[in-house]
DNA sequence: AATGAATGAGGATTCATTCAT
DNA sequence: TATGAATGAATCCTCATTCAT
C-alpha cells in the first residue's frame, strides 16, 4: 500500500464528506454505539480530524441531524410556497415530506432513532412549529380560526403520526407512494377538519 | 465463617425490584448509556446476580419493555371490554392510552428513547396492530367496511401520533388531561371517519 | 503462554502491590508522563482493577504520596519520642529523616518530583506543621520563646533546605550520611539559635 | 490572492511575545499539561511557528526557563556587586532574591512547579554553584577558610530554603517582605556561622 | 443463591508534530 | 515567513461480562 497521500481538501469540501460518512454511520447503529472509529474510516481521514471539526461526538451528531433537518425543510417550504394558498398547501406539504422519506429511506429514520437525544426531540418540536404555521396560514386563509393551544396539538399530532408512518413505510417499499400520500392527506385532512370545524371545507 | 447470603428474597421479587431499579436507570439514561453497575446498585444487589436472572443487559432491557408494555395493554384491553361496542370503545382506548401515559410521566417516554432498539420498534408495531385489531372491530360493528392495509396505516399514524403528542404533553403537566384526550380524540374520530367514509357515523 | 491464571488476592494485599508499581512508575517518569498502562503492567494486572481500587489516576498517586508520608512521619515521630526532651529531639528528627532519605533514595525524591500537584504541596504543609510543633515543643523546654510566626519560617526553611539537600545528596552516595547529618545539625541548630537568641543553648 | 502574511514582526520581538505566553500558561498549568495549542493561540500565532522557532516544546519550556534564570541571575550579580565587600553581599544576595519572588508571584513559582524536569533541578544546581560562589568571595573576604564540600552543602541548604520559603510567602502576600527577608537573613547567617565558625563574625 | 475480584476490549478525546501551500 | 489541514500515537477511563468462592 502507497504511504496514503494527504489530500488537502477545502475545509467546507471535507466537512460534507465527513457529514457524509457520520449519517451513514448513526444510521446504522445509533447514536451512542456509533464509533468515531468507524465514522473516520468511512470519511477516509483521521479521528484527530473529525474532532477538529466538530469538537465532539455530540457536535458531530448534531450537525448531521442539522443538516438533514434544513434539507427537509428547504424542501418543504419550496413545496409549500409553490402551491397556490388555502389547502392545496397542506397536501404539498405532506407531499413534500414523503417524498423527502421516499429519498431517505433508511437514513432518514434511523437518524430519528436516538430518540432521547436532545437534537432530536428539538427537531420535533421545531418541525411541529413550522407545521403549525403553515396550518395557521392556511386555516386563516380558508376563513377558520384557529387557537394556539389545539394548533400545537395537531401539528404534534401530525409530526408524531408522519414519523410513525414513515417508518412503517420505510420497511414496504411495495406500498405505493401514492397511496401512503393519499391516505395520510385524508388523515390529516379528517383530523384538522374534526378540529377546526367552523366552517365547511371539504367537498 | 459461612459466606453470608446476604437476603432470601422469593425470586419473583427480586425480580420485581430488579425490573424497578433497572427501568428508573434506563429512563434516565437510555439503553446504551445506562450502565449494568449503576442498575445493580440501585438494585441493592450484584452485576453478577442481573446476570444470573436476565443473562445480559440486552435480556434486562427487553424484560423491562414487556412488563411496560403488558401493563399497557392490560389496561387498555380492560377500557375497551368495558365499553359498550361501537364509538365508545375508541373514546376508552385513547382515554385508557393517556391515563397511562399520565401516571407514567417521565419513565415511559424515556423508555421509548432508545427508539432504534429492536424491542422498541416491534412495541410500536404490537401497538398498532392492536389498535387495528380494536378499530376494526369498532368499524365492523358500526357498519364500515376496512381493508387491510388502510387499517395498518391508520393503526401507525395514531401509535406514532399519540406517542407524539404523549411527548409533548409529558413536559407540560398544566395542560389538563380532558383537553388532550378530548382534542386527540377529536383528531382521531376525524382521520377515522376521512378514510373509512362509507356511511355517516359522526352526530 | 498459560493463560493467565486469575490469581484472587484479598483486597489489602492487591493494594499493596498496586502501591508498589505505581511508586515505580510516578517515580521513573512523574506524574503527568506516567501511564496507567505501564503501571498496570508492573503491578501484573489489569488497568480496569487499578480503577476500581482507586478510581482514577489522581487518586492513585495521592495514595503513594499518602503512605510515603505516612511511613516518614511515623519515623519522625518514633525517633523523635524515643529521643530525651530538648536538643537530643531535634538531632534524632534530623536523623531519622535522613536514615528515610537514605533508604527510599530515588524513589521518594522523584516523588516530590511534580511539585505543582496538590498533593505535594500540602504534604510540604503538614510536614513543616509537625517541624514546627517539634520545634516548638523543644524549645520550650529549652526555656525559650518562640513566636508562631518564626516558627513557621523556621519550619518551611527546614523543609525546603531537608528537600533540596536530600536531592543533592541522593545523587552523591559517596558522601556520608554521618557528614550530610553532622553538617545539616550544625546548620539547622545554627539557624534556630540566630532566630530564637533568647538564652544561650549551644555548648 | 497572496496568502496574506498576518505581521511582519521582527525576530526578537516575535520570540519575546511567544516566551511571554508560554511562561503564562505553563505556569498555569505545568509543563505537561500544557499544550502547544493553547500557547500558540495566546501568541496569536499558529502552533507550526513554535515549532519553526523553538523546535519543540521541550525547546520551548527550556527557554522559559531560561529567561527567567538568566533575570534572576543579572539581578542577583547586579545587587552583589552593589555591595561592599563581605556580609553586606549576603544581605544584599538575599533581599534580591526575594525582591525577584515579589515582582514574580505567581509566574516564577509554578515554572519550579515540575521539579522532576531536569531542566529545573540543573537550574537549582547551578543557583546553588552561584551561591556557593558569592559565599566563598564572603567568606574569604571575612577571614574564614571555607572547604568545598561544606559549601556545597550550605549553597544547597539555602537554595531549598529559599524556594520553600518563597512558595511559603507567595501564598502569604500579608507577610511583609522586611520580615521575610529580615528572618532569612537570621536563619542564613546562623547557618552559615555555625558551619564556618573559625573567627567570629556576628556583631 | 450470591458475592467480590478480575478481565479484555473498546471508546472518546487530546496532543505534539509535520507537510503542502 | 507563516498558515491551516492533517496525522498517528497515546491516554484515561468505562463497561459488559465471567469466575472462584
Amino acid at each position: 500500500m502507497a504511504p496514503t497521500p494527504r489530500k488537502r481538501l477545502p475545509r467546507a469540501q471535507r466537512e460534507q464528506r465527513m457529514l457524509d460518512a457520520a449519517e451513514a454511520v448513526f444510521a446504522r447503529h445509533g447514536f451512542q454505539a456509533a464509533s468515531m472509529d468507524e465514522i473516520a474510516r468511512g470519511s477516509g481521514i483521521t479521528k484527530a480530524l473529525l474532532y477538529q471539526y466538530f469538537g465532539s461526538k455530540e457536535g458531530l451528531y448534531d450537525a448531521c441531524v442539522e443538516r438533514s433537518r434544513a434539507d427537509l425543510l428547504k424542501r418543504l417550504r419550496e413545496a409549500v410556497t409553490a402551491a397556490d394558498p388555502g389547502p392545496a398547501r397542506l397536501a404539498a406539504f405532506v407531499q413534500g415530506y414523503f417524498d423527502f422519506v421516499d429519498e431517505n429511506r433508511g437514513v432518514w429514520w434511523l437518524l430519528y432513532g436516538e430518540a432521547s437525544s436532545a437534537a432530536v426531540n428539538e427537531m420535533r418540536s421545531r418541525n411541529a412549529d413550522t407545521i403549525a404555521e403553515l396550518l395557521g396560514d392556511a386555516l386563516v386563509d380558508g376563513g377558520r380560526r384557529p387557537d394556539d393551544d389545539s394548533l400545537q396539538l395537531v401539528a404534534h399530532h401530525l409530526v408524531g403520526a408522519g414519523e410513525q408512518v414513515g417508518r412503517w413505510w420505510a420497511d414496504r417499499p411495495d406500498v405505493p407512494k401514492a397511496v401512503v400520500v393519499g391516505s395520510f392527506l385524508e388523515l390529516a385532512g379528517g383530523a384538522i377538519d374534526a378540529v377546526f370545524r367552523t366552517a365547511p371545507r371539504r367537498r
